[in-house]
DNA sequence: GATTACATGTAAGTTGTTACATGATTAA
DNA sequence: TTAATCATGTAACAACTTACATGTAATC
């Protein structure tokens, strides 16, 4: 019964930095928010129409370079209200779908160079996101100055790169324990398996 | 284009530990992959009904205790075909929609005391989620004679443990940040949060 | 006597993605 | 000149959830 919508609050959100037109908010959702939400133009366009019509943002005509139109929106205070009453309702914690762990779950069923090609690819994907988000980290330390929004960036960066670490901890075991010993004789061994 | 019909291979991998009925397998998905995999009764049924036409498993009727029949699916040579094929491919990396993630990063429209709320729910869960970990890690240990599957499922609690405890790691992080400063002297003193 | 666990399934609705259509501008 | 970025939007489809229907058996 209960209507999530939560494409609606992450556009919300975006709003309450500045106004952005359906491209800019798309844009900015992948760049800010991209490696824990994500958003298509297909729900982007017809949810600002729908929020127009219900006053949660107004939209003015800007004329971009050329002749193209821009439609830039702006939260009003009705879109503000919403926004921090979402904001406050405790998140529902949403089990998302690691097809990643549900391979290596099911590792049995591979042999041990596919298993490395997993994790492998997996550690050097956390090894660029982290220094992605060091990057942005830096970023936003130097250039910003708004204090109020960039407080709470930093702090989540902080979270995504404690993710990004645990990963590559984990990784970095997994390739101990696998390089240590070979499949044969994990059966006298693996209950060793230091799980500190 | 491509269909991913993850619904699928996680029913298949589920039934490559032991046969399983449909209850089964939705119960054996919530108690061992629940931590990153979800699956609904709706999604299981018509699938196991669709395997069943494509061969990848077979049924045969069990009498449970009482006159209740149960159906026990078994996995057939092409339904563990298909799935090591699956296993193999490089996981796509899904972007989940984690709302904490995305309520902090909008933190700025939230109270002090809102936004702690969020933190110390979370830091609640993760060390509820620790604890049950280890007492399944526990009991893998000592319970499952079975290596082949065992050694992988040890693995894949540790990136969980690993997981819950960078989690709890931020969220103290947080408390000790948010606790020291009072927001109004945030503005002076925000760059020098440590981001080690 | 009530609730939970077992057991299978369907239907309606929601949510989301992908591909497409259209076209300007800008940089390699 | 080819591709990428800017810019808005739609239509078709894919995927998933929720609620319901139905009933047994065990436990509290």
């Amino acid at each position: 019964m209960a209507q999530t919508q939560k494409t609606r609050y992450a556009i919300l959100g975006a709003l309450t930095v500045f106004p952005m037109s359906g491209y800019d908010i798309k844009k900015w959702i992948k760049d800010t928010t991209g490696s824990f939400w994500a958003e298509s133009s297909g729900r982007v366009y017809p949810m600002l129409s729908e929020m127009l019509r219900e006053k949660f943002v107004t939209c003015n005509l800007t004329q971009s370079v050329g002749k193209r139109c821009k439609k830039t929106y702006t939260i009003t205070a009705k879109g503000k209200a919403a926004l921090k009453t979402w904001l406050t309702k405790p998140p529902q914690p949403t089990v998302s779908r690691d097809e990643l762990r549900l391979k290596l779950f099911y590792g049995k069923n591979l042999t041990k160079a596919q298993y490395l090609k997993h994790t492998l690819e997996q550690q050097k994907n956390m090894q660029q996101r982290l220094k992605y988000y060091q990057k942005i980290q830096a970023h936003i330390k130097t250039a910003h100055n708004d204090i109020s929004d960039s407080f709470y960036w930093l702090l989540t960066i902080k979270g995504a790169i404690y993710h990004a670490r645990a990963e590559l901890a984990w990784c970095k075991d997994i390739h101990k324990i696998m390089a240590s010993k070979d499949l044969a004789s994990l059966k006298k061994s693996h209950k060793s398996i230091s799980f500190t």
